[in-house]
DNA sequence: GATAGCACTCTCCCTCATCGAGTGCTAACA
DNA sequence: TGTTAGCACTCGATGAGGGAGAGTGCTATC
C-alpha cells in the first residue's frame, strides 16, 4: 500500500478509535497534518473504500473503518502507547499481592485490567494439568463427612466436604490419608487417574468407596472444574460504550459473558504464544460480531500457563491496550515464575 | 378507604405492574368489571390522586401509581398468587443441594431465586457470629508456609495460606494445632477473641507471631469478610425492565449492586422478623429510588440466620414475589434447620 | 497528480399540523 | 345524591416539510 494511503487510513482509525464517530476528509487534512487538501483525501478514502478498508454508513456520512481496516491497521500501523509511570504502578502494585492464594490474585488481576484498560476483562486461572498435587489433607467433619483439602504445586489450593456411604473412624482417616500421600504426592496432576486409586487401594483393601470419592473429587476440582475457570471484570465499562448503547446488543452481549464455555472459548481461541488481537468477525462465537478482543498469554518458566484478555468494541484502543497487555502478561509471568522457583526451592 | 376507591386502585395498580404503561379511566372500567362508567372511575381517580395515590405523567395520560399507592397496595389490597408446582418444584430442587458446601448452596439459591423472580437476586450468607467453631487444621505447605482450615458448625468452611515470619518445624505445627483445637473448638464463634488466643499460647509460649497471624485469619474470614458477603444474581433481568431502558438508570444500579457495603445496608434495613417489602424513597441508600425489594430472613431453628432478598423496579409484581420469597425463606429455614439438626446429633 | 469549485445526497433538527387518548367539567338523569 | 353522557380541552406521539450542515463525487483547471 502507498504510504499516504496508510497514513490515511491511520489517521481515520485513529480519529475514529477516539471519537467514535465517522470521520471525513476535512477532518483527515486539517487534524493530521499529511499537507494535501480534503479532496486529494478524498480521492485517498475512495480508493481505500473500493478495498474495503473502510466503509460509509450513508452517502453524506465520513468513513469508519471496516473489520478488514482495522485488522490491516493492527497489523501494519498501529504504534505501541508507553504506559504512564502511574499505570506501571497499578500493575506492579496489584502483582504484590499473595500469588499463592491463587484465585484471589487472579481476581484481583482481572479487576486491574479492567480499570485500566476501561474494557472487559477476562482471565484464565492457570491450567490444572500443569504442575504436581503438593499435598492431599483429609479432616474429618462427622462420622458421613470429611473434608477434602488439595494443595497443588501452582498455588491451587481446593476443598471440597464430601459425604461418606459408611462411618469412617478417625484412625483410618489417618491411614487413608497417609496412603494418598504416599502415592500420589508430588505427582503431576493429569497423570493422576482413576485406575491409578483405584488400584492403589485395592492394594490396601480399605474403603473403596471412599477413594473413589476422593478421587472423583481431584479430577472434578484440580481439572474440569477449575482448569476452565475464567474471571471476568469490569463488565459494566461496557456500559459506557456508546457502541453498546442499544439495550439489545448489551444484552445478548451479557448473555455471552454469563456462558463459561463461550468466554474459555473466545479466550483459547487465541492459542499462539504471542499476543492476539482478534476482530470482530474473527471472533469464534456469535454474538460479539461488534466487539475486539487483545489476548496475551502468561508463562511459568517458559511454559504456557494460561491467558488474559480484554473484550471490548472493535473500536478499541489497540495501541493502549495491546501495550498494556503485554506488560501484564509479562510481568504476570515474572511473578508467578519467581512464586514457582520459590516452591521448588522449598522442598 | 370506601370499597370502590379501593377496587379502582387496586385495578390501576394491577393493570401497571402488568403493562408498564398509564392506565386509563377507561381502561378501568372496561377490564376490570366494576359495573360502573368511565365518567365515575375518573371522579375516584381524581380523589385518589388528590390523596396521592396516584400520579399522572401528563395531563392527558392515564395514571400510573406513586410509591404511596404502591404502599396502600401492598398493606392493604394486594393478594399473594399461589405459586405453580413447577415454581415449587424449582425451589425444591435448589434445596436438594449439599448444603454443607455453604458458599456453593448459597450462589445456587441466588440462582434459582433471580430465575424464579425475573428481578435480582440478593442473599445474604448465614450470620458468622452464629454457631461455632468445628474444627481447625493447619497443613504444612513449605517452610514458611501453612495452610489453615476452619469449619464452622454453621457449614461454613474457609482456607487461608499464611505467610510465616519464621521457619516451623511440622512437629511445632501439629503441636499448635492441637493446642488450638482444644482451646477453641466447640467455642461460640464470636465468643473467640484475639485476646484469647494470645493468653493461651502464651500460656504455651509457642509461636506467638503464628498465633496472632491464625487468630486475624479467624477473625477476618469467619467474621469480617464473610459474615457480610452477599450473593448478587439475575442483575441481567433488570435489562429487560422496561424503567430500565435508559442507560444512565442502569448504570447507576449497577454501581450500586457491585458496593458490597451498600447491599448490606438494603438488606439489613429490613431487620424484622417478617417478610418486608420496601418500595421506592423508602430504600436505606441513593440511587435506587425507582427500586422496590422485598426481603425475607430466614431461620436455623428459630433463631435468625440470614436474609434473601429481590430487588427490582417498583412497579414489582409484588404479589407474586411475596410468595415466592416466603415460600423459598420457610424451605430454606427448615432445610437448614434439619442440617443444624444432624450436626448436633453427629456429636 | 493535486486542487478548487460545485452540485448532490443524506442526516439532523426544527416547526407545524394532525391524531388520539385521556381528562375535567357540566348538565341531565335515576 | 350519586351516576352518567356529552363535550371541550390538553398534551404527547407521529409524520410531513423544510432548511442547515456535513460530506461526498465529479469535473475542470492548475
Amino acid at each position: 500500500m502507498e504510504e499516504r494511503k496508510k497514513q490515511v487510513l491511520n489517521a481515520i482509525i485513529k480519529d475514529y478509535i477516539a471519537n467514535a464517530e465517522p470521520v471525513g476528509s476535512r477532518a483527515v487534512a486539517k487534524k493530521y497534518g499529511l499537507g494535501v487538501s480534503p479532496a486529494t483525501i478524498r480521492n485517498e478514502m475512495s480508493d481505500l473504500e473500493e478495498e474495503g478498508y473502510i466503509e460509509q454508513p450513508h452517502t453524506s456520512a465520513g468513513r469508519i473503518p471496516s473489520a478488514k481496516g482495522y485488522r490491516y491497521f493492527v497489523d501494519h500501523l498501529m504504534e505501541r502507547e508507553r504506559l504512564t509511570s502511574a499505570q506501571l504502578k497499578a500493575v506492579r502494585q496489584a502483582m504484590r499481592g499473595e500469588v499463592s492464594e491463587m484465585e484471589e490474585f487472579m481476581r484481583s488481576c482481572c479487576n486491574m485490567i479492567s480499570q485500566l484498560t476501561h474494557y472487559t476483562a477476562l482471565v484464565a486461572m492457570p491450567e490444572q494439568g500443569r504442575g504436581t498435587l503438593e499435598n492431599i489433607q483429609l479432616v474429618p467433619v462427622s462420622d458421613h463427612q470429611v473434608l477434602v483439602v488439595l494443595l497443588a504445586s501452582t498455588g491451587i489450593i481446593r476443598h471440597k466436604l464430601i459425604e461418606l456411604p459408611m462411618e469412617v473412624k478417625s484412625d483410618d482417616l489417618a491411614y487413608i490419608e497417609q496412603k494418598m500421600r504416599q502415592h500420589l504426592c508430588g505427582k503431576e496432576i493429569k497423570a493422576i487417574s482413576y485406575e491409578m486409586l483405584r488400584d492403589m487401594l485395592a492394594d490396601y483393601q480399605i474403603r473403596e468407596k471412599m477413594a473413589e470419592q476422593a478421587l472423583e473429587l481431584i479430577e472434578q476440582t484440580l481439572t474440569k472444574e477449575t482448569a476452565h475457570k475464567i474471571f471476568t471484570g469490569g463488565v459494566m465499562n461496557m456500559l459506557s460504550q456508546p457502541e453498546f448503547r442499544d439495550i439489545d446488543k448489551l444484552k445478548s452481549m451479557f448473555a455471552l459473558i454469563e456462558e463459561d464455555d463461550k468466554l474459555e472459548k473466545l479466550l483459547n481461541s487465541a492459542d499462539s504464544d504471542r499476543l492476539t488481537v482478534t476482530i470482530g468477525g474473527e471472533m469464534p462465537v456469535e454474538g460479539v460480531e461488534d466487539c475486539s478482543m487483545v489476548v496475551a498469554n502468561y508463562f511459568v518458566n517458559g511454559e504456557k500457563a494460561g491467558s488474559i484478555g480484554v473484550l471490548g468494541p472493535t473500536r478499541l484502543n489497540y495501541g493502549r491496550t495491546v501495550s498494556m497487555m503485554e506488560f501484564i502478561a509479562s510481568e504476570l509471568s515474572r511473578v508467578m515464575s519467581d512464586k514457582d522457583d520459590k516452591n521448588n526451592k522449598n522442598k
